[in-house]
DNA sequence: TATTGTTATACTCTATAACTATA
DNA sequence: TATAGTTATAGAGTATAACAATA
């Protein structure tokens, strides 16, 4: 028989006995993200040609139809000022996405997503969507929702953890 | 009032009422992982100057005392074999681990801690736990067993999703 | 022929710091 | 002075492909 079965070969054979319930609990986590990550972005660059930090600033801005500052943009996808100029000018160049003018304020811009790029964006979404149900399919109605509940209590405090107690943004804790 | 709370100013505003639950867990999944991962690779940094790829090599070989080739530490990382060896010759240069010869097949090697990269690795592994531990402490233990069940059949399926049904490995999937 | 590992290359993302323009 | 955004720079991690050595 073989050394290791395939569930083996992941970062949780890191674990040893030893170990408390919450580091086995983290390293399955980052298993589970990492596998449904790497399925998102192997169809972001396969089928749109495209990256998931490119479709993830995409999204912002879909959700936010008046558009976002450089700044929103930072906080919210959690990076430098300087990543988010580099991303914006090249979906830009691609004509997804266009800065306007800020009334009122001259040194800002809104980012908005042009109407191809709402098009293009729609597209992305209905696979990504497909991409998700697919990676849940083995969970039932009511185990989706425990799950999410429990992990909004992880999320609490990680944040917490994080960028401790206090208002600050997430991106000057970093 | 702000127009937005702390806890908005991330991913999960991406969804839409509209988007089905798994969109919505994916995406708290995604912001939990980030943030205990951001905390993670800024201890690693700020504490043992290191990061989170290296921190993860030497984890497997902690695992593996009898060492491990470039091609298994490939699968468990899941990551390509230019990559093994380009982390291995850093950690070789800073004396954390060595290659040690493979008796009966001379194109491999075992890749091993030394005895300072086991001291170095057992002092970053306790900072981790401890940051771990810190992450989930909202959490029952009754929670962190629910969850942690929860998670291995997310796992499954998305391995399933990810690599297809057969029996190839990760690698050679992506 | 297939496998193991290395090398060369290029690309993306990332942070930091210095800078300009504006508030 | 503080904030918004850009630019320049450097570094890490990643994949791919070509390659050499060995199985």
């Amino acid at each position: 028989m073989t050394s290791t079965t395939l569930t083996n070969i992941d970062l949780e054979s890191r674990v040893h006995a030893a170990h408390p319930d919450q580091l086995r609990l983290w390293l399955r986590l980052l298993t589970c993200t990492q596998l449904i990550e790497k399925r998102v972005r192997l169809g972001l660059r396969l089928e749109f040609d495209t990256t998931l930090p490119r479709f993830d600033l995409m999204a912002q801005l879909e959700k936010s139809p008046s558009g976002l500052k450089m700044v929103d943009l930072s906080k919210r996808l959690m990076v430098s000022g300087g990543n988010i100029t580099a991303i914006t000018d090249q979906l830009v160049s691609e004509g997804w996405v266009q800065r306007v003018d800020v009334e009122g304020d001259r040194r800002s811009w809104k980012i908005q997503l042009t109407k191809a790029g709402k098009t293009y964006f729609n597209q992305m979404a209905k696979a990504h969507e497909i991409w998700i149900l697919e990676s849940f399919e083995g969970l039932s109605k009511k185990e989706i929702q425990t799950l999410h509940k429990l992990l909004a209590q992880v999320k609490h405090t990680a944040l917490q953890q994080l960028i401790g107690p206090d208002t600050s943004t997430l991106t000057e804790a970093l």
